[in-house]
DNA sequence: CATCGTTACGGTGCGCGTAACAATC
DNA sequence: GATTGTTACGCGCACCGTAACGATG
């Protein structure tokens, strides 16, 4: 049985987890911090899982949620490989702006 | 740098790769033939690159496509397990039809 | 003529931004 | 008061369905 989760709610989980806060992630994928704080509480919802400790104003992994942030980290990090090995360099120039948004260095 | 494509497009390709064809990946999936068609449209139009070679009435992965597919198999099938170690039995009342959408057996 | 992938056309909810808020250092 | 995460509100397009089409075995 395969059954996959918001993609665009896990990518936010994983933007979250790589950077350490919110605001960071926000600002290394360019998007806004509201819309990440959405993402992840569309993924919490439907996985019915709590992904964050909430500790004043910074956001801590759960213990059940670590193991899972780093096998995400290791899928992402091979869909981003594959995909730039895939597309040499006749890509960037069809990207629209929208896919602009959501690239990290 | 870090830059990933239209991840529902990305599923999509998964999904018809694995199954062989658009219209028994659709059926597989539990969605019309006609949105993964233009998934995969839009995929290879941000990718700039043409992922299946049209032969008459079926679908061949290119030749840079098959890595690729390979790579995003993996990576599917990464997401797949680790969600479904981290939610053990408590998501499945919690999802809305449209999770429900897009699950294999 | 049954079945394949593609195209045309609309509707709707997801994904996002802006702006405000509450709370901690 | 500077900075954190959250909430409120609204907008546009990504995503999907239905229905028709052209083409091949």
């Amino acid at each position: 049985m395969t059954r996959l989760p918001p993609l665009h709610a896990l990518r936010a989980f994983w933007l979250v987890t790589r950077a350490g806060g919110i605001r960071a992630a926000a600002e290394e994928a360019g998007v806004s911090h509201a819309a990440l704080t959405q993402q992840i509480q569309r993924l919490e919802g439907t996985l019915g899982v709590r992904l964050f400790d909430r500790r004043s104003r910074s956001l801590r992994l759960t213990k059940a949620a670590e193991a899972y942030a780093a096998e995400v980290d290791r899928a992402f990090q091979v869909i981003s490989a594959a995909t730039h090995t895939l597309t040499r360099r006749n890509a960037s120039n069809i990207l629209t702006t929208h896919q602009f948004l959501w690239s990290l260095d």
